[in-house]
DNA sequence: TATGAATGAGAATTCATTCAT
DNA sequence: GATGAATGAATTCTCATTCAT
């Protein structure tokens, strides 16, 4: 009756992973742009060409669409701040995970406002991500920061805020981006000057 | 036919001023939680306890009560920032900003995601705003903070990034307001911890 | 509770005479553009400058507005048929009837599009007029012409078919007028040309 | 996303032209009987035996519809008097025209009616057909009708009101359908007693 | 796999009418 | 008499989803 869905193991085909993966890609376009509510079917459909059944032969529905985006997202979202070392040098590992959040704001623009979308409206898909998986791993990276401070390598700052602060300058520039684009100057990068203001803004914070 | 609506400047009596102010409340929770493509006039005459008619009566569509809501709120949207005294002592007017700006998060935050929907959808409604006076003002106060960089008053830093990250990390409080309570623990005041910690932030930041 | 309505005879003042008279003077306008159930209530009362529930104080309801219309129409509907003297001079009556309806065609030019519509419409409300008045004053009428007829006094025609092309040929420069108007060349007056051509087509369709 | 709808000519499959057909047939009827205004989707979709949607799968809209019952019509509404030929014998052509105006009144009584509706309320959708199309054919043939008149081979008649009254007396059959049933004696064919009713009146009007 | 066809549930909006003053 | 306020019942149209092939 229907092929493989998320959570059905069976072999995937060269052509249902080559349009699953189709789907995905314009329903990130769209979601993004119209949060889960304003999206349709139709939207999606005419994004990749396909007709509005074929689309549900892969996927039971427009939620299940969304799931798999979201769930993909999360997968990698807590990767930056997981590569934040405990026994790297502070500075070093804050600055790096700042750079890695701003990359990722820079590469995947659409994902950012996927989870911005998400969290506006109230986080009802996605909240136990962010009471269980999000909050144990910033937990964790604030006692790390904790340490930190009280080993006196870096500069007295509340470790939550720290990290939302990073959060929020980063993710500005995607889920802003037209803001952020209206406002600077013509042919200013606005990734290249993000980059060197947040250096300059953690160094001197945090530094002792 | 119908009551006065926006544009029509007969005197509104009280009964129309009390339900046009629920509408407007209740519709700004509305849409501030669920975009506008994705809200819908019956849960906000469900919100202010009205049929739909009757909403209908006050205001001449669902696209009609977004831009009342917008234009209200744009009109409160600058004044934070136009405050910021060019001859004021340059820290403190910056720390002042960043204060109102903070405050407003706390105490609108539906008005910053209504703002924040409408950013991350592409701002069709608000681009000449963002375009035109915001940008103004921003250029306006950029080169009041230049000024102050050249005049060594503050350190080197890039008034336009400087001024993106205020809003980005004052707003978040209020867009991503969700995920800052599911993750700080529990009996923690965000915004008491982000008033010290943006503090500290902005004063190693710029202090020369 | 509620004033004079059809039907209640109580004493109409100065005043309900002439609400009523400049509603029902709206209304046909209203009705004759857009038909019963194209027209609005709303449409009627912005036409007289009256708040609708005012409007609805005069008259029971839409229907009844539309009711108290035709009523008076019809009941001027026949009086230029009615006018044709069997004892005249036949070739006289019956262009004294011609004219007459070609007058009414232009002093009343609503009055026959309302009319029209009704009939368009399958005469949902007039039926039991023309099935009875209409018809038989049509009846007594055709007698008469076939008497004429019959005396030598007018050619040989079908008298139904007669008075079917009268209506039609008077009444189309009313219910067509738009058309007749823009195809007519600029500057003809359209009911001068049209008594002139009528009055040759009778004549010698009729002259023995 | 949604079936071919005029104007994209992709291939129509045989269940689209049918159902398409069936819309139309419904929609003829239910517009000739109540103007635009006055119809519904409702009525159309049962005339049909359709569900609401998959008439609006088929066409884009109410108005589209019409629009396409319109563009049908005109198409045709021109023919009769195209064919009137300036080389014929002119009474023969004339009458020829008339009999061809009567079938079409009665083979196509809804599609006149129709036609009536719109003029009725102010032509709004076939201005500009008027203006042109018609007018210019109009134009064309009155003068032709003008150069017989000249050339003495018919009696001098004004040729707007000639076609006019063609016009008016045929299409009076079916938009007044109703009427003319009620009011002629039972068991009379209204078309064939207006065959020969016209075809006296013209041959005395134009015979010389 | 893929798609044309179909639909029930709901969305925005209109409208005749009623209520209350 | 007059009107601001309110509403139930349509009405047009959209949308996720299903059906049939």
């Amino acid at each position: 009756m229907c092929a493989n869905r998320v959570g059905e193991h069976k072999q995937e085909t060269r052509i249902q992973a080559k349009n699953r993966a189709a789907i995905k890609r314009a329903a990130l376009k769209v979601f993004s742009e119209n949060g889960f509510l304003g999206s349709t079917l139709d939207q999606i459909a005419a994004a990749c060409s396909m007709s509005k059944p074929n689309v549900l032969y892969y996927f039971s529905g427009k939620e299940a669409i969304h799931r798999a985006l979201l769930e993909e997202l999360l997968d990698n979202w807590l990767a930056p701040l997981r590569h934040m070392d405990p026994d790297g040098e502070p500075i070093s590992e804050i600055l790096a995970y700042v750079d890695r959040k701003l990359q990722m704001a820079q590469e995947f623009p659409m994902e950012s406002r996927l989870f911005a979308n998400e969290i506006l409206q109230g986080a009802p898909r996605i909240e136990d991500f962010i009471r269980h998986d999000l909050k144990d791993l910033v937990d964790e990276k604030a006692a790390v920061i904790s340490g930190w401070v009280e080993a006196g390598k870096i500069a007295q700052v509340d470790p939550y805020h720290l990290i939302f602060s990073i959060w929020a300058m980063t993710q500005h520039y995607a889920d802003f981006e037209i803001q952020v684009r209206l406002i600077l100057p013509d042919g200013t990068d606005p990734y290249e000057g993000a980059s060197t203001y947040l250096h300059t803004l953690f160094v001197s914070l945090l530094t002792p």
